[in-house]
DNA sequence: GTTTTTGTGGTACAACCATACCACCAAGCG
DNA sequence: CGCTTGGTGGTATGGTTGTACCACAAAAAC
């Protein structure tokens, strides 16, 4: 029944095979065969719209940054008009904490890439720097101003802050993944410390429950 | 010439061959052939000081948090008879960032076993759970002390503040393994985000150049 | 209506893997 | 001295993997 498919479908369809495959056995155990039952076509088909398995990986890694940047810009649309800057940098770093499935989905095989790359020079590492960097840039801004809007201590550092906070939200994501800590956990965490650098009022007033 | 090896020696050997190749191609590309040309020896000697590849993966992983564990209490040690807080807090946190290339080969390698023992059952995730715990533990312990001392905000949350500390420097040793930062950065921002949850000295002074 | 082109299945093949097996050598022990 | 046992090399085997190859059906192009 060769009716004209249409090849991007049928290509997301296949990398969501394999993503799939990749958090359920590893990353490691996926294979041509694996991600062709696991897409429930042949291996032929796999073969037909991805030449090799270099490539199959290297789009499923592509579609996982370009997926993350989605969900982060969906995120960020969801604060409003004029939201504040403590609720944009929670946003963003909220979606660091797998919650749904397919964030957990997401952020395992993300992370396994990323360890991957480190050993594995046909990976080229560069995508995963250059998100990491772009989000340090973006909170330095928006810690920058908050500071200089008196909504934050003045003797913050911005750019070491906006480190830690990225590190403290990778390594709280990567928790839950690992199982220790629960996404609700993780994310009270992140709120809490968020409290310390950003208090929605003035250091000098207790907040009661903000509603 | 089969002089009568000390097998512990030998093992030893063989596992800091795996770890070595681990640290270069990858815990997936581990091979028996590729341990014994590392370590110099037959695959079929291999075979004779582990019977099969589960045994020696898992030793090697019992062995890796072995020799962590190690290196924290070397540190510990390192701080002196009285240390204050801060210096204890700072020695454990700053084991997680990989230095010199034996703790840089220890940390890939774990990294790699974490991020398999989510998807592998075989590998039973608990060995990566049990050492966070009790390093949280560990750390609201002093915390606590500190705060009570009152040589930290008395309004800090000591489980929350250990948690971010935790997840921290996690993410900052991630972030040296992956080459985004330098192990120096790295070092520095935990130090300034140590400085601002344990001042050296009370809140209301300025501290100069502390020698 | 024929002839490309596109999509699909099945299978073959060379490489590699973990592991089992066989042979042998040298030291310890009686 | 014999001979048992610990240490070693080499090789065979059964299974799995990525990929190339062959055949074929149906839509598109002419």
């Amino acid at each position: 029944m060769p009716k004209l498919v249409d090849h991007e479908e049928r290509r997301a369809h296949i990398i969501d095979a394999l993503l799939r495959a990749a958090a359920n056995t590893g990353l490691h155990s996926v294979t041509m065969r694996s991600v062709a039952v696991e897409a429930g076509i042949s291996v032929r088909l796999v073969q037909y719209y991805f030449d090799t398995k270099e490539q199959l990986l290297l789009a499923a890694m592509t579609r996982l940054t370009t997926r993350m940047g989605e969900r982060i810009q969906h995120r960020l649309r969801g604060t409003g008009a004029t939201p504040d800057p403590r609720a944009v940098i929670e946003a963003v770093l909220l979606e660091a904490v797998p919650t749904d499935e397919e964030s957990r989905v997401f952020h395992l095989v993300h992370t396994e890439y990323a360890v991957l790359s480190v050993t594995d020079p046909a990976l080229g590492g560069r995508p995963f720097l250059a998100a990491p960097d772009a989000m340090e840039a973006f909170l330095v801004t928006h810690l920058t101003a908050a500071r200089d809007a008196g909504t934050a201590d003045p003797d913050l550092d911005p750019r070491h802050e906006a480190v830690v906070l990225l590190a403290a939200s990778a390594g709280l994501g990567l928790s839950v993944l690992l199982g220790q800590r629960t996404p609700e956990d993780a994310t009270a965490v992140l709120r809490y410390h968020l409290g310390r650098v950003l208090p929605t009022r003035p250091a000098t007033t207790q907040d009661g429950p903000p509603a």
